[in-house]
RNA sequence: CGCGGGGUGGAGCAGACUGGUAGCUCGUCAGGCUCAUAACCUGAAGGUCGGACGUUCAAAUCGUCCCCCCGCAACCA
């Protein structure tokens, strides 16, 4: 089992419809289960959505329907966008599925019998009419920070799980563990946060009263189980299950990469290992934190109207220049500003000028030259540009590999080559001038010749699969192994 | 001095750890070619690397100080 590879995104959170930040990271982890399906590894791609909280319940309300009906709702609008992506994930986990919510009384039961979980009265401001609790350096003078309107005191007994308990183990773990938070910033960023600050216990619980949309706690049935705590577990759940000494079984885990957002990397390089910690199971080889994705170089949010929907992108580019964009247009891990115009050079420099015209340029010459025939020609060129054309095929796979796991995930950099590869024979083709060996007659050195460049194609249909898995298949269906046959332009040209 | 990230030709970035002719993509301009999606190829212009001081034979790169931009600052995602 050591070439399992066990790959999760975040559980969406259903209050809001997915924006392109969603998508994001569904298109990452599916880019990597792609890639590491095609080198023979065993691939688990698990994605899903966290449906309990106070948000969903204040959403449905406003609705008029019941959390579930309308978890249901929101769920469907996610996996339609996930097979309009072409997301090729192995299963899809809803926290408010049974498997996940006895996976999680069973997590609470054992750290209760642990005792890793307290009983703890907590004090706090309480605004009613936003129903939210506040700490005591949230409120602004006796008011709510949002709405503005008097809070009051309130004391509530509390479940706490034991995070400081477990503090100076984590900073060691990460210390030790070069590739368990990356990019290295990240890393950096989080072992500053923890050598600085004492973590307090993490409050688990909710009352009832007070929220009633979540998982009760088996030994206190006042009380449901606080979102993130319920939701991180999903991990597990998913892959396995307790035995009867309450030692985690899984042929899967750990996970060898959570995908995140930066905004949720504390609750995954923080409360998750502690919580694995204290039940004795393995932390994640890796968590990665991803970038935002920008609109006009500020957050894109709900509040400043500038939410762009990906359904509306994949009408108007494509799947998989949607895709590439993403992929290729900032470094894994960097923010990105997102824009119709970036899109748009992506699509017509780097898809349609280099990859589809070479595509085109070349099914032209064999039609031409050829009548579209072109089997079993050996190359014998000795020419500088076909060799290292074939240097560089040859080395190709070692270095998208680099980027997709190896050293770094970086999907950026895995492309690069690629589009080498690809100028590199359209630069080949400029030298040759095969149009002066047609008229020349010199057929057998033209064949030759166009046999480096269906190489290259078939070459670069493969390696690009991972990332446009749509135009890889056309790529060989228009130059497979045995057929080769013009089709229209891959990527027309936007003007 | 709360923490962290960043300020490099018109735009977006790399280089900074291990000082030594400032690199890439796009854009602009000029030329070449015709197999090709006005695509492709070649060449050129354009930067005192946020500012100041310092270390050094030599600093985008090391040190100190300052300015500006962006996140985060913990329990309800």
């Amino acid at each position: 089992m050591n070439n399992k590879f066990y790959i999760t995104t975040p559980l969406y959170y259903v209050n809001a419809a997915p924006h392109i930040g969603h998508s994001y990271t569904c298109i990452a982890a599916d880019c990597l289960s792609r890639y590491y399906r095609n080198l023979g590894h065993k691939v688990h791609f698990l994605t899903g959505t966290d449906e309990h909280g106070q948000k969903i319940q204040r959403a449905a309300e406003a609705q008029g329907l019941e959390p579930k009906v309308f978890a249901d709702k929101a769920v469907s609008v996610f996996k339609g966008l996930w097979e309009t992506l072409n997301i090729s994930y192995d299963d899809f986990i809803r926290t408010t599925e049974s498997r996940h919510e006895k996976a999680v009384q069973k997590v609470l039961e054992i750290l209760y019998k642990k005792g890793e979980l307290y009983e703890h009265v907590y004090q706090g401001w309480y605004c009613t009419p936003c129903e939210t609790f506040w700490s005591e350096s949230q409120i602004q003078a006796g008011n709510c920070p949002d709405c503005k309107r008097p809070v009051e005191k309130i004391e509530e007994k509390n479940y706490f799980f034991k995070l400081s308990k477990y503090q100076d183990w984590l900073i060691d773990h990460i210390k030790s563990h070069q590739d368990f938070i990356f990019p290295p910033s990240r890393r950096e960023e989080v072992l500053r946060f923890l050598e600085l600050n004492k973590l307090s216990d993490l409050c688990i619980s909710r009352p009832k009263e007070r929220l009633s949309w979540g998982i009760p706690l088996p030994f206190s049935p006042n009380h449901v189980t606080y979102v993130w705590f319920d939701a991180l577990i999903n991990y597990i759940s998913a892959v396995g299950s307790f035995d009867k000494n309450d030692k985690y079984q899984s042929e899967w885990w750990p996970a060898d990469l959570h995908l995140i957002g930066k905004d949720i990397l504390r609750q995954h390089a923080v409360y998750w290992p502690i919580m694995l910690k204290a039940l004795d199971i393995q932390p994640p080889k890796t968590i990665f934190a991803h970038g935002w994705w920008m609109i006009d170089s500020s957050k894109m949010s709900k509040s400043r109207g500038n939410v762009v929907n990906p359904i509306e992108m994949v009408d108007k580019f494509g799947v998989d220049v949607y895709r590439y964009f993403l992929l290729r247009d900032v470094p894994f891990g960097m923010d990105g500003n997102f824009s119709e115009d970036a899109i748009i050079k992506r699509q017509n420099g780097d898809l349609a000028n280099d990859l589809g015209n070479l595509v085109y340029r070349t099914l032209t010459m064999i039609e031409k030259y050829f009548q579209g025939e072109i089997t079993n020609v050996e190359i014998n060129l000795k020419n500088k540009q076909a060799k290292e054309i074939e240097e560089k095929i040859n080395a190709l796979d070692s270095m998208i590999k680099t980027n997709m796991g190896e050293k770094d995930y970086n999907f950026s950099l895995a492309l690069e080559p690629i589009w080498e590869l690809i100028n590199l024979a359209n630069k080949y083709i400029e030298d040759t001038k095969p149009w002066n060996l047609a008229k020349e007659n010199k057929t057998g050195e033209l064949k030759e010749f166009i046999a480096v460049l269906v190489k290259v194609i078939r070459k670069t249909a493969d390696a690009i699969y991972p990332f446009m898995p749509f135009t890889s298949e056309a790529i060989k269906q228009q130059v497979g192994k045995d057929n080769i046959s013009k089709g229209k332009p891959l990527f027309p040209r936007i003007e």
